[in-house]
RNA sequence: GGGCCGGUGGUUCAGUCUGGUAUGAAUGCCUGACUUGCACUCAGGAGGUCGGGGGUUCAAAUCCCCCCCGGUCCA
């Protein structure tokens, strides 16, 4: 990564304040320091530049709960001009490059720090709840350096061209404050560490501070936008600071973890639940010091650390593994635990795809933790006891803990059910390695049962050897998953045709969208503004709606002086909207008049209201995690996906159905208006974005009474009633999570009824039976089916039975000779070369004489089949069924083939069957005469 | 969005690479015998559109194509 000269961080700060800077020997990064005779820049690294020393001895004047801490980080920047904002969802809705908040600018990216829309406040302070998973396998291991969530303190201000709020120098000088006069921590304890910081599309320097060898944040001066690795520079500088308020915390507490800090009775509970005794706390200090040693994503491994810790603290390392592992463990438990609760708490349902992909990963690992601390029937007590303790600052954790305690028994099941396949699975694989005096399982085995049955390989070991296998669990095995996925090559995108019309439209004014103020407007006059490549019509306003949102574009006409032109796409390329036509181009300049297909228009705006309305039915049904994952509208059927836990029964999508035509029925008004971004999340809240991230800086909200509100940019009724009438007409399962409801409206719909209606009538006239018996006799008629079937499979049988008793008999067509005492029986069946009427026959005829050679055959009039069957004493004289079928099937223009005791074939050229068959007997004479 | 694994008696699966009898295995079920203290034992029996459709072939559970369903990993 490219460096930032010395001068973008020589703020006048550090000159006021006797700074000096130096070069890091260790970690080879610059620092600024107050300390003449400072060596290292301080940090505890992995690098080992320093250990930490607040463990046992906290810097700051008093100790600081996280909720202390986030309300004196809050107040302070409130007393000086800051306006305290809420913080947002840790799921980012309103984003549709991320699926979680990470940090606290990510609330206000792209739209503020890109100026499309303006800030809630300039300056702001906020204390944002963050998701990162990419630490999960650090969340333990490093004392709480990482977590997977954690409370991000952000004071930001937003510098436009025209209006200076505060920049670099003040940034410091706020932060050095805080830190020293209102925490008390000695100014010359405080480093500032130099570093280019990239991160949601954008860059600029920053600024590390360090106190006794723990980084507390990260003062982040935003001014480039990275367009293909190139920095651009931005015409907004952002402020984007993060304190680690936890990190605060616990260096105000100095307890041995960051989770102590964040935890404390809790983590208790939970030490208490895993059943560990007595730890002892001074060991747990030593090696909490020296805690900044371990990374797993950078150079030192998990081991190497290890050994390293161990040295330090004087033990053995088996020693030291078996104190920190389980402690580890709970550390982990009760990072993910509130982690999982958050996100839950937000409506996000576990799946294999998504954001829902991230909950389920939680889950297990959680789950696998439990496992391994064998307290997995703590799960819900524990979860239970992060929703009650952070309820107290998020309040919307517990309006959700009925539903999140439904998904967390539910992805119980599951993950129970995949680990009894497992053990199936390994037991099975087991076997068959010990059969070839394997007694070890292959790493590439452990890949496969991970990467295919989501088997971690703890586990897969815990069933080897249970089965008397060993497993060898390699240290970079993730990686080696990884590596599993490099493998595979990506698709080229296609080049998209849009990416001309975009450069062909780029100095063109919006188009003005009529049919964004007038929903019911048919017709237009409008100016040509330009042609593109004759097909491409920009007009300078329509009401042609362009795709989007799941709503197909309209269709219709262009008329110029009589001549008709028709429109059979609308396309939105950046603000401007373009029309595909076939036929004559009106010519540029001229005035024509639309008019669209008001039919399908109309049906649409139906659908798309319909689609509203559904949605919300969804979520009074089944919960408040109903979230809107895809929709595809038509002007005779639509479909909307949601997010659900489970399959929807006949009975719900019932009872969704009935309450959306309740809706239908109370003729609600639909409200469009456009409002600011800001506006409209605080009034609605960020359910708005049911339909993904929407752009711009005011966004149009579509309010249907109280039963539904969203950002939509689709053409919608004034009125519920006009849709008429809402049938589901099935629903079902588009992915683990994802459930598809399919419906019509209005005289589809009722057209949709009907056919099922004609079905069922159709169905009760084939079985002629009255429609309210038609599910009795349906299962009458299939068990009799069955019973047919099985008769026939007896009948054959038994015909064999018979027909082998006869042998020897006159049964036409059959010819018996004994040669060297093996009977030879020839048959012909005829058109019957139904293999399974030989088989049976032969099998029959064998079992009661072994001293037989059976040469069935036969043809239908196009195929010519010839099987035959050795017993055991025929083969011991020499025959070779597999040899004869091989020599006579050629004969007839085919194949065949089989073993010695058994063999079929066949060919195409019938008229040469006698000829194969006196083939047949003549090589089978050869074999028993030999 | 992409990758991988799977769908065969009621259940769990073998067989698929290398096409040739589903004489399939275990368990559960039914009948009988033997037992009557804890997966009883023994004998016999019933139970299959091999997920669906198309193709290749004399012949497809097996090979090819499309679809459906389940599982799983990754972004």
């Amino acid at each position: 990564m490219k460096k930032f000269p010395k001068e973008e961080y020589s703020v006048p700060f550090f000159k006021d304040e006797d700074y000096v800077r130096k070069l890091c020997p260790k970690c080879g990064e610059y620092f600024w320091t107050q300390n003449p005779d400072q060596k290292t820049c301080g940090e505890a690294t992995p690098e080992g530049c320093a250990p930490y020393t607040f463990i046992n001895n906290p810097p700051t004047r008093k100790s600081y709960s996280l909720r202390e801490m986030r309300e004196t980080f809050l107040s302070f920047f409130e007393k000086r001009e800051h306006i305290r904002i809420k913080p947002y969802p840790v799921v980012a809705r309103w984003r549709g490059d991320i699926y979680l908040t990470h940090a606290s600018i990510i609330d206000f990216q792209p739209y503020v720090t890109e100026g499309i829309a303006p800030p809630p406040a300039n300056p702001l302070v906020i204390v944002q709840p963050c998701i990162r998973l990419v630490d999960i396998a650090n969340t333990g291991p490093t004392f709480g350096r990482h977590l997977t969530v954690f409370e991000m303190g952000g004071h930001h201000a937003f510098n436009y061209p025209d209006k200076e709020v505060y920049w670099k120098d003040q940034t410091v000088r706020y932060h050095h404050e805080f830190i020293t006069k209102e925490l008390g921590v000695k100014s010359e304890e405080v480093v500032y560490k130099e570093d280019v910081w990239v991160g949601g599309g954008n860059a600029g320097p920053d600024l590390e501070s360090i106190v006794r060898g723990l980084e507390v944040d990260t003062l982040v001066f935003m001014q480039f936008k990275v367009v293909n690795n190139e920095f651009v520079k931005l015409p907004i500088r952002t402020v984007d600071t993060g304190y680690g308020i936890d990190r605060y915390a616990w260096l105000s507490q100095g307890v041995p973890s960051c989770f102590h800090a964040v935890y404390s009775s809790l983590l208790d509970k939970i030490v208490e639940m895993a059943g560990i005794d007595e730890i002892d706390n001074d060991l747990l200090m030593k090696v909490a010091e020296v805690s900044g040693l371990v990374s797993l994503d950078k150079t030192a491994s998990r081991l190497e650390a290890r050994r390293k810790i161990a040295e330090i603290v004087g033990m053995k390392m088996d020693e030291l593994d078996g104190f920190l592992l389980p402690i580890e463990n709970v550390f982990a438990v009760a990072d993910h635990t509130k982690c999982l609760s958050f996100i839950l708490s937000e409506g996000v349902v576990p799946s294999n795809i998504q954001e829902g992909y991230l909950a389920r990963l939680l889950f297990r690992r959680v789950y696998r933790l439990l496992r391994i601390l064998g307290i997995t029937d703590k799960l819900y007590d524990v979860m239970d006891m992060q929703i009650d303790f952070w309820s107290k600052d998020y309040s919307h954790l517990k309006e959700m803990r009925n539903e999140i305690m439904e998904i967390l028994s539910v992805e119980e099941k599951k993950f129970e059910e995949t680990i009894k396949r497992g053990g199936g699975l390994v037991k099975r694989i087991a076997e068959e390695l010990k059969t070839k005096n394997i007694l070890e399982i292959p790493v590439k085995t452990l890949t496969e049962l991970y990467d295919s049955h989501g088997l971690p390989p703890e586990i897969v070991r815990q069933f080897a050897e249970e089965e008397g296998l060993e497993a060898e669990i390699p240290e970079n095995f993730y990686a080696l998953i990884a590596e599993r996925h490099m493998q595979t090559t990506g698709k080229v995108e296609d080049a998209r045709p849009e990416e001309s019309l975009e450069k062909a439209v780029s100095n063109l004014l919006e188009t003005e969208q009529l049919y964004c103020q007038d929903q019911y407007m048919r017709e237009f006059e409008a100016k040509v503004l330009k042609v593109i490549d004759s097909e491409y019509v920009v007009l300078d306003k329509t009401c042609f709606y362009p795709e989007s949102g799941g709503q197909p574009a309209d269709t219709g006409n262009l008329v110029l002086d009589g001549n008709k032109v028709e429109v059979v796409d609308v396309q939105k390329v950046g603000r401007v909207i373009v029309h595909k036509v076939d036929g004559t181009v009106p010519k540029e300049d001229s005035r024509v008049k639309g008019m669209i297909d008001w039919e399908r228009r109309y049906s649409l705006m139906k659908n798309h209201t319909a689609t509203h309305i559904v949605n919300g039915a969804a979520r009074r049904v089944l919960g408040q995690h109903v979230w809107q994952f895809g929709t595809q509208k038509g002007a005779n059927r639509s479909r909307l996906d949601i997010s659900h836990y489970r399959r929807l029964t006949l009975k719900e999508v019932h009872k969704i159905e009935t309450l959306a035509n309740q809706a239908v029925l109370q003729n609600i008004a639909v409200e469009t208006s456009w409002m600011s971004r800001n506006e409209a999340e605080k009034l609605y809240g960020f359910r708005l974005y049911q339909g993904g991230a929407v752009p711009g800086k005011e966004i149009r909200v579509v309010k249907t009474g109280d039963w539904d509100v969203e950002a939509c940019a689709g053409t919608h009724l004034k009125n519920t009633g006009e849709i008429g009438f809402i049938k589901i007409i099935h629903s079902e399962r588009v992915q683990d999570g994802v459930e598809r409801l399919v419906y019509s409206v209005g005289i589809p719909a009722l057209k949709a009824v009907q056919e099922n209606e004609e079905k069922l009538w159709r169905l009760s006239e084939i079985l002629s039976a009255p429609l309210e018996k038609l599910d009795k006799t349906a299962e009458k008629v299939v068990a009799e089916l069955k019973e047919a079937n099985a008769e026939k499979r007896k009948l054959i049988k038994e015909i064999a039975e018979w027909e082998s008793l006869v042998l020897g008999g006159r049964r036409e067509g059959e010819e018996i000779e004994e040669v060297e005492g093996i009977k030879v029986v020839m048959r012909d069946f005829k058109e019957v070369i139904d293999v399974d009427r030989m088989v049976q026959t032969a099998n029959q005829m064998i079992k009661r004489d072994e001293a037989i050679v059976t040469v069935f055959y036969g043809t239908d009039g196009k195929n010519a089949r010839i099987m035959v069957m050795a017993g055991k004493t025929a083969i011991e004289k020499g025959a070779n069924a597999g040899e004869i079928i091989r020599e006579a099937s050629v004969i007839i223009g085919g194949g065949g083939g089989g073993k010695v005791n058994f063999a079929q074939g066949g060919g195409t050229q019938i008229e040469k069957l006698l000829e194969a068959v006196e083939k047949a007997e003549e090589v089978l004479k050869k074999q028993l005469r030999h």
